[in-house]
DNA sequence: TAATATTGTTATGCATAATAACATAAATCA
DNA sequence: TGATTTATGTTATTATGCATAACAATATTA
């Protein structure tokens, strides 16, 4: 059992960034998992109960992803009936997405699993020390167009 | 063409972790594009150059990937003859795993170009503001056993 | 009105990741 | 020793995330 030198992966910000993303993505994924949710359904299921009526184009923008692949999370998402999709009049192409109250329910649940499972995770870290992280999190974020 | 939302979603970590990830990544698989590498080949070759002689399941634990993932890009890697796999005579289940000659030009090569890429990309951010975001990044890697 | 752009959709492909089942070989144990 | 268990690499399969091309319906613009 020799150790593994990965020093030189070490020195990009990326590899930090997805090892440590892993790792809460594992924890979420278990968290979501006996609400039958995926990251994907569960972030756009939050999203909409946040913007009530935004349509899928403005959707796929915020939550950085194609239309094509928006479409088969708001299938689900509308087949289990948490939202709905309404013909807009003023734009007859576009739907507005609207929670129902089961998806309300369901949003009150998780957020509250979500939050408790993160906050256990990194219970062992100083909150100031997360926040920092965020604020420099949030300036890698803007790094491309910035 | 009104702002969305996503302050809850702002209150989990994961989430700006992600966000910030894709900025990276998109940028990395772009540096990687002109190699004609994908970025788990690309982490492949580096640790087989770092650590020549490791075997595939080593190798798997590192990259926190499952075997039967390693294959393909073992596969890969052999077959553009960047590395070479070699029975182990006092294991003969596995391949100890070397980089050719070409693997090691291809290395250096390569990591010239992803340090730059991501050092311009980063290059807003004070390097001591990024330190201690990694610092940050190494104790939510070992949230879980920790 | 004609040309162009937008919204949602279908189809398709690639990359990443997890699991089950297996052959071969090594280690354990009884 | 022989029988059982474990480890390594492999094949096959599946789920998930993400990108592009092409299209119908509708809106916008020139």
């Amino acid at each position: 059992m020799t150790k593994i030198n990965d020093e030189t992966l070490r020195t990009f910000v990326g590899y930090h960034l997805k090892r440590s993303f892993n790792v809460i993505q594992s924890d979420l994924i278990e968290t979501l998992r006996p609400f039958d949710l995926r990251m994907l359904t569960y972030s756009a299921l939050v999203l909409i109960v946040d913007n009530p009526g935004l349509n899928q184009s403005r959707l796929s923008q915020i939550m950085d992803i194609e239309r094509p692949n928006l479409v088969v999370i708001i299938d689900e998402l509308e087949e289990r009936e948490l939202i709905t999709r309404e013909r807009v009049p003023t734009d007859r192409r576009s739907y507005a997405l609207h929670p129902t109250e089961a998806g309300r329910a369901l949003y009150r649940e998780t957020l509250d699993a979500v939050t408790q499972h993160e906050a256990k995770l990194l219970s062992g870290i100083a909150p100031e020390q997360l926040e920092q992280m965020i604020a420099t999190l949030k300036l890698i974020e803007t790094a491309k167009k910035g």
